[in-house]
DNA sequence: ATACCTGCAAACTATTTGCACTTGA
DNA sequence: TCAAGTGCAAATAGTTTGCAGGTAT
């Protein structure tokens, strides 16, 4: 087990990811960090996301485009827009885990899964509505 | 529509990923292409990939790490190894399409969704057994 | 003929890392 | 004390793009 330390970086970011429940990038969470204590790196804000995933006190949402942070850790999945790349929660309940049935199919030792919907966002459509006059 | 011609470089590519049948990455696919033809450049190969997922005669699976791209494109899902990267069907039938469902829940026009399975090879299990020595 | 396409290299985005210095326990 | 953590800048990986010249139709 590795000795881990209560450092106001890594506090910081674990609040920034708890405020912010718009499903941020690493870069979102640099900017809120950052407005409250300048010196914070993006080395270091990405560091700690890491850290917090892999303790699972955060959830790591991977989309085409980079990951993006949820203080939601529990099992759900999410839609991206392809336009601007913003995420939301997708709202649909799991279907039965079905890493089992993968792994006797494949041979790989399963871990989990993760579904990302596609899709264009409300403020997109509006956009593409307003430009196609 | 745009008037699309039939380049030495375009089949090649389309050739590579057909007998390919590993789930090839750009730089596999390249690879491949630059056996046959030293002078096509890994941007051409990139612009052909995306083309050719654009019009649908290849299938693009996006996992952490980097797209790969597959022969095979009636919609079925994949899992990928996180400790070498490597791509297989999943091997699951899809449940029914629940993108409607979301498209209600989020307000996003839903256009699709992937599922992608993570786990450790079978390649890799071995490794990390006889590691554990 | 002329749009589409290509090669090449440079640019770009997201993320990681080496190193010397700081700091929490 | 001293290993874990940090800041900074440089490095890396994957992918896209501007431009000048090439080529399919």
């Amino acid at each position: 087990m590795v000795q881990r330390r209560n450092t106001r970086q890594r506090t910081l970011v674990a609040e920034a990811v708890s405020a912010l429940h718009t499903h941020p990038s690493a870069n979102d969470v640099y900017a809120y960090v950052h407005e409250r204590d300048p010196h914070v790196s993006l080395g270091t804000v990405y560091r700690n996301l890491n850290l917090l995933a892999e303790e699972g006190k955060i959830l790591e949402v991977h989309t085409p485009g980079g990951s993006h942070y949820d203080f939601r850790t529990d099992d759900h999945d999410h839609v991206v827009c392809t336009h601007c790349g913003s995420v939301a929660d997708a709202g649909v309940s799991r279907h039965r885990s079905i890493d089992d049935d993968v792994e006797v199919n494949t041979g790989y030792r399963v871990t989990g899964h993760f579904t990302v919907f596609e899709g264009v966002c409300p403020a997109c459509q509006a956009k593409q509505a307003a430009q196609a006059s």
